[in-house]
DNA sequence: CTGAAAGCGCTAACAG
DNA sequence: CTGTTAGCGCTTTCAG
C-alpha cells in the first residue's frame, strides 16, 4: 500500500542503497542522482518508515519519560523541558502516567525496554523493587533520575537543591522575624521534601532559642495542605507564619487561612516552594522558593541522549539545580501591635522590601 | 546482545515459531511447551523486540498525540484521559508540543506517520494548511480532532458544547441580576471562543433591551485576562459582572480586580470556563462552566483506537461533551444598596442559594 | 500441534 | 559514485 524505499529505487531505476543514501543524505551521492532521487520521492509521497529504519539501525529516536501525574503542574514544567530537548535531538517522547502504581510503573518499563527506546526518564523510581530496579541497569537501557535521587544504583540524576531551598525559606521567615513557624509537608519518606524539611530545621537551628518549629505531616496536595492548616491554626495558634512544603500545599493553606477569616500576610506569612505559575496569580501572590522545573526537564533528557548516544560507559552524573527565593506579597513581619496590621497594598509593598529602587541610605 | 526469539527457540529445541506461538499465547500449542518456552523466556530474561513485531506486523501500539502546549492546565487534563486509554488499550501516546508553530507541527505530524502510529489526536489543526491537512487524510492514517472541529475534512472530533457553555454563563450572571456584562475572551477566529460568545450573546438577547454586553478580545492567557479586566474596568465603570472566557483570564481578570481595591462577588461577580483544578482554589473559589476535560481526552482516543483497528472505512464521527455550571462563590447579585455589600461568607452563601438543603418554600 | 521459509522495509558492509 | 547481498527480530502462511 505505501510506496516504499524499493518503488522509489524501480522508479528511479537505481538500487535501493543508492535511494537509502539519497534519502538519508549520506556521503558518497552525485548530487544528480541525490536530486532526481529526492524528486521521485516528493512526486510519489515516500514516507520512510521508521520502524524498519529503526530494526536495521537498531534505534528507535524514542525516548521514555515516566513520571506519576502529568496534571501536577511541576511535573508539567519538568515534562515540556524533557520533550523541547528531546524534539530538538530528533527524538520522540513517550508519555507515561504511573500514578505511583508498581504495577503501572513496571509495565511501562518494560514495555520502554521493548520499544528499545534511547533512554528513559524517571520521575519515579521509588516505588519499584530492587529487583525492578537492577532488571533495568541489566537491561542496559541509560536512565536518569529527574527530581529524584537513589543510592546505589548506577543512575545519573538531575536534582534541584532541596536542602538550600528549605533554608532559603526557613532563614527568609526568621529574618523577617517570625518565630512560631509551623512547616506543612509531606510523607516522611519522599527525599525531596525530606531535604527541605532539613534545610528549615537547619535555618531554625540558628536561632534555637527563640524559635518554634512545628511540623506537621501529610498529603502534599492542596487537600492535604487545607486539612494540615487546619490543625496548625487549630492547636498551635501562635503560628505567625507557614512554610508549605510546595505550593499546592501552599493553595490549600490559602484556602483554610481565609476561611478562619484571617489575612495573608497581615496575620499569617505563608511561603511555598515550586514557584507554579498558579503562585503569581494568587492573592496575594505566593512568595515561594523556585526551582527550575523546565531546564532540568532539558538537563535531563539532555544527559540521557548523552548517554544514548556514547558509546563508552560512564560513570552516573549527578547535576544539581540552585533554587531561589521568589519574593512576592504572601510574607511579612509579624504583627506586634494594631497599627502594624497594615491592609493597604502600597504600604504592604514597601514593609516588605518590594522597591526595587536603589535605597536612599546606600 | 540482547536475547532473541531465535535463541529462546535455540534453548528449548523448538521452532522460532513455536516460540513464537507461546510467547504470543496464540492458539495450537500444547500446554507443555507453551509453559516450558515461558519458564525460559523469564529464565534467559528475554524481551520480545516490539519494533521487529511492529515491522512485521504492521502495527505500532503507538498513538501520537499533538497539542499547542501541554503546560495549559486544561490540555494537561485532556492528555491524562487521554493517555490512560491508550494505557488501558496497550498503546503508547508520544506526546508532541506544536506551540501552534506551523512547521513543528507539520514535522511532528511527519514523523508519527514516519512511525507508522496507529493514529493522531490532534488539538491543533488550525496551523496545518489545506494542503498539508489533505496529505494526512491521503496518507490515510485515523485522525481525531479534540476540542476542535474542522469542516470539510473526513476528521472526526470530540468536543464540549462551548454555545451551551457560554448560554449557561450569561443565563446565570443575568437571573442574578446584572445587566452590564463584560465578556473578556481571545482571538476571534478561534473556534471554541466564538461558540462560547455566541452562547453568550444568545442569553443576552432575551433581554435585549435591559441588558449592555459588552465584548473585549485579547490574548486568553492570565496576562490577557488582566490586561482586559483593566480596560473594562476603565472604560466600563458600570460593569457588574465578567464573564471570563477560560478560568486562565479569569484569574488574570482577578488579579486585576483586587488591584483595583474591589472585591469578588461584592463589587463584581465574575465566572471562568474550563473548570481546571485551581478554579477551585482561588480566593474566591471562582464559578465556572465545567467541560468534561478527562473524559474528552479518553473518548478522543477510544474513537482512535475503533478507527485504527475497525478495518473498514466509517464516516467520521462528532462527539459533543455536555457542559455544566459549577457555582462557587464569584457570582452574586449586584449589590444595590449599601446594605447589600455583604461580606460574611455565610450570608453570602445563602444569598447565591448555595444551600443544598430542601428550600422550605417547595 | 509444530516446523520451514518467506517476508516486513530499511541499512550497511563489501565489492565493483 | 553505485550495486549486491545480508541481515535486523519477529510474524505468518503453508506444509507436515
Amino acid at each position: 500500500m505505501a510506496v516504499t524505499l524499493e518503488d522509489l529505487a524501480n522508479e528511479c531505476n537505481v538500487s535501493m542503497s543508492t535511494a537509502s543514501r539519497s534519502i538519508a543524505g549520506s556521503y558518497g551521492i552525485s548530487d544528480e542522482t541525490r536530486l532526481r532521487v529526492l524528486a521521485a520521492a516528493t512526486r510519489l509521497g515516500y514516507r520512510p518508515n521508521r520502524i524498519a529504519r529503526g530494526l536495521a539501525t537498531g534505534r528507535s529516536h524514542t525516548l521514555g519519560l515516566v513520571l506519576s501525574d502529568i496534571r501536577n503542574p511541576f511535573m508539567t514544567e519538568l515534562a515540556r523541558g524533557a520533550e523541547d530537548a528531546a524534539y530538538a535531538a530528533g527524538y520522540d517522547m513517550v508519555l507515561c502516567n504511573s500514578d505511583l502504581d508498581p504495577e503501572k510503573q513496571v509495565r511501562y518499563v518494560r514495555t520502554l525496554m521493548e520499544k528499545r527506546v534511547g533512554g528513559i526518564v524517571m520521575n519515579s523510581v521509588g516505588t519499584l523493587s530492587r529487583e525492578q530496579q537492577e532488571e533495568i541497569v541489566r537491561h542496559g537501557i541509560p536512565v536518569v533520575l529527574l527530581s529524584r535521587q537513589r543510592q546505589g544504583l548506577p543512575f545519573s540524576s538531575v536534582t534541584a537543591d532541596n536542602f538550600a531551598g528549605g533554608l532559603l525559606a526557613g532563614k527568609h521567615l526568621i529574618t523577617l522575624g517570625h518565630r512560631v513557624i509551623a512547616h506543612l509537608t509531606g510523607p516522611r519518606q519522599h527525599d525531596n521534601l525530606r531535604e527541605r524539611l532539613r534545610g528549615f530545621l537547619k535555618a531554625v537551628e540558628r536561632v534555637r532559642e527563640e524559635v518554634a518549629p512545628v511540623v506537621i505531616y501529610g498529603d502534599h496536595s492542596s487537600q492535604g495542605g487545607y486539612a494540615m492548616a487546619k490543625t496548625a491554626l487549630k492547636k498551635h495558634r501562635d503560628v505567625t507564619a507557614i512554610f508549605a512544603a510546595n505550593d499546592a500545599i501552599a493553595f490549600g493553606v490559602m484556602r483554610a487561612i481565609h476561611e478562619q477569616d484571617l489575612r495573608i500576610p497581615q496575620d499569617i506569612s505563608l511561603i511555598g516552594f515550586d514557584n507554579v505559575e498558579m503562585a503569581g496569580l494568587t492573592q496575594p501572590p505566593l512568595t515561594t522558593v523556585h526551582q527550575p522545573k523546565y531546564e532540568m526537564g532539558k538537563a535531563a533528557v539532555e544527559m540521557l541522549l548523552k548517554l544514548a548516544e556514547g558509546s563508552d560507559w560512564r560513570v552516573p552524573e549527578h547535576l544539581l539545580f540552585g533554587v531561589e527565593l521568589i519574593e512576592r506579597e504572601s510574607c511579612q513581619s509579624p504583627k506586634k501591635t494594631l497599627k502594624e496590621s497594615i491592609t493597604t497594598k502600597k504600604a504592604l509593598l514597601a514593609l516588605a522590601g518590594h522597591d526595587r529602587s536603589p535605597s536612599p541610605a546606600e
